[in-house]
DNA sequence: GCTATATGTGTATTAGTGTGCACTGAAACA
DNA sequence: TGTTTCAGTGCACACTAATACACATATAGC
């Protein structure tokens, strides 16, 4: 019966807790690598970034746009420039905020 | 500076510390609903999670097959039936991991 | 103004994956 | 043994999302 209830909190806790879009847009394969570039090399211009991927500018552009709208990187455009950086903290807060509703909802 | 480093820090964290399959497979819309029917419902047998969704049984077996292999949920075969349970367990400390890396770094 | 550079958008193609149907394998039971 | 039921697999199709190319927009500098 406990882990019926457990297993009844996360429930719950999927359904209304987890921000589904953050986390898509996190968890992909080309998006991340561009996240783990921004965040060892500091703020970088859109074509600094693509110039480290395979990929066409516009679709590296394309993709720190959608991480820009779900909060994991910010854009500054400075003249010509539109510079990214990792929102580090942002991303932080997400998971804890996720993990302190999990635990405190199988606590219950 | 102070950004530029927990830039750094968190792309370090999310090439060491995150489980991209766990959480790709946690983020999905069918698969997370299945979750929270099992959830909810307790320990169930595919057949009694596929009458509760539109899709075919064949595509809810895959999707918790696919949840099996990265430990959200855990199955039993008991005679001709398979049951299958959610991980609550293993789900909350995937994300307190995951938070507890993150917060280790960021203070560093 | 004109040109060059940086970025974003429109659109068609392609790759990945979710999906359903038919079939197979395994287990219970008459 | 033959039949029924439950679960998983092979395979083709559909849908979504990633991708590339061409073009548009914006800004800098001549």
């Amino acid at each position: 019966m406990g882990s019926e209830k457990n297993a009844l909190v996360c429930g719950n806790f999927i359904e209304d807790n987890i921000d589904f879009d953050f986390y898509k847009a996190l968890f992909d394969p080309v998006r991340s690598k561009i996240l783990v570039y921004i965040a060892s090399s500091g703020k970088k211009s859109v074509n600094e970034i693509a110039e480290n991927f395979t990929q066409d500018r516009s679709v590296i552009s394309r993709h720190l746009d959608l991480m820009n709208r779900y909060g994991i990187v910010s854009k500054t455009k400075i003249n010509r420039y539109v510079f990214y950086e990792v929102n580090s903290k942002f991303i932080f807060d997400k998971f804890e905020e996720t993990t302190i509703n999990l635990k405190r909802l199988m606590e219950t």
